[in-house]
DNA sequence: CGCGGCGTTGACTCAACTCAATATCGGTGG
DNA sequence: CCACCGATATTGAGTTGAGTCAACGCCGCG
């Protein structure tokens, strides 16, 4: 059953980025989906690989801890992402990933994206492409952790996950599926979890969101862009889920 | 005089990465120098872009301006950097370059890397590893910025621009160039310029290292090196660097 | 000479951290 | 069925790192 929603996900998720043959192509150099728990480490830092993931169910973090133990996630890939394609080009990685929900990947051959290297030059490209908009998402956080607030990091992160979602078709405008615990969210913010307790809980008393349960709830999403000045210029959305998403949140052709 | 030199860090900085034929290959493309001077927009945010740039002389800025017109750095490009390989598979940039000291840059016409793209497979997959170095080393500064605190962060910065610098040949272990303000260090670390300066001052007065008139002196690198929190896992030094680097500071086999 | 950019310092405020206790809840074993 | 546990969420009180505002010094340059 996994396999046949998954397919569909995939579809969906790139239907805009690759050509039937061409997404065609990318699964069939996927192996067989493999299922691991929560908070497994997949991948661990400095070791060699051979294999890169693609995504197909649940949520994984890449994440660094310091001298003293404490943990930052540098970035968070959810259903539909290449995962760890940085991999493929690094050879080993210099962080560690981990599963947060429960997760379903399928392995790729880093042999077989060689092959497609030298066959399929133009996708080969595309996969490039994908993971630079990742290391976009990556300054982005920069910007976010450098720049923003505590309470705005949380807002701002709410949204950057409800825009990645809605655009696979894996979320709501009003409520969208976020398997974290508060102290990951806090580790994504680079704040303490304490800290990031009351400002969850304020964003919540003031009607802006409502996060619990691996969900965030959000009665005016306008609000919660504005609470954290997000623009989404950084996820390099298509131009038609970008007008997509412009058009059910009411806005013009201004910015956000 | 400029092309002799720059051709000759072009050789030095990636001999290790390219070999001659392909140093050739990619010198080729290469169009003519042009100078920028400092603190000049190279390119800005949303338009389209054609070619994209080898650094060959000065720093580079990338930066993202917040609600109330606070800066913060995204990442900074040395010389012997290609900047802006994003732009090739992006098309367009979602933040600012700018020049930081005077710049020299080689322009390289996103054709070109196209033509390239088809007809050096391998030497293409090179350039997607360069810009995921880059894409590691923002990962890096998602963590600095995240976890350390604001005196670790800017030793944990000026760590980075040691051996970054160091391992193109472009600085030393007790000094090196860094064409940066005060308050540009502040928008790197995520701090205020008020806040940047106690720190800097700290570190000055304690002997960890000096900063000023666009250099940083280091008495002793280790000890940086231990301020900051520092490994530089992350930049993927290539095995020669590292192990030079680990000679030159008398490390062993163990970690930093 | 005066201006502007940069660095420095002081005094005050506040956001965020720390330490600690308590609450909630699903699961598990007796 | 209930006691207990671990993980997560919540709250309080006190501390501190970092921000803010403002003034001043330095210096290169027109």
């Amino acid at each position: 059953m996994d396999g046949a929603i998954l397919d569909m996900r995939l579809d969906r998720a790139y239907r805009d980025v690759f050509d039937p043959q061409e997404a065609e192509f990318l699964a069939r150099i996927q192996g067989d989906v493999q299922v691991l728990g929560p908070r497994q480490r997949l991948v661990r830092a400095n070791v060699p690989l051979k294999q890169s993931f693609y995504l197909t169910r649940g949520f994984i973090g890449r994440t660094r801890v310091d001298r003293a133990g404490r943990r930052q996630f540098l970035a968070l890939q959810i259903p539909g992402d290449y995962v760890d394609l940085p991999a493929f080009v690094l050879h080993s990685l210099d962080h560690d990933l981990y599963s947060i929900s429960e997760i379903a990947v399928r392995p790729v051959q880093h042999t077989d994206l060689t092959a497609l290297r030298d066959s399929e030059p133009e996708l080969f490209q595309k996969l490039w492409r994908i993971s630079m908009i990742d290391a976009a998402i990556h300054r982005y956080w920069i910007y976010r952790i450098g720049r923003l607030s505590g309470r705005t990091r949380i807002a701002n992160f709410f949204c950057e996950m409800l825009v990645r979602l809605h655009s696979r078709g894996l979320g709501g405008l009003h409520a969208f599926p976020l398997p974290l615990t508060q102290t990951d969210v806090a580790e994504v913010c680079g704040i303490t979890a304490v800290h990031a307790n009351r400002l969850i809980a304020e964003l919540r008393a003031e009607g802006t969101c409502a996060f619990g349960n691996g969900e965030v709830a959000v009665s005016d999403p306008l609000a919660l862009f504005r609470a954290g000045q997000f623009t989404w210029d950084y996820l390099y959305l298509p131009a038609e889920k970008d007008a997509e998403l412009r058009a059910a949140l009411g806005l013009g052709r201004g910015r956000c």
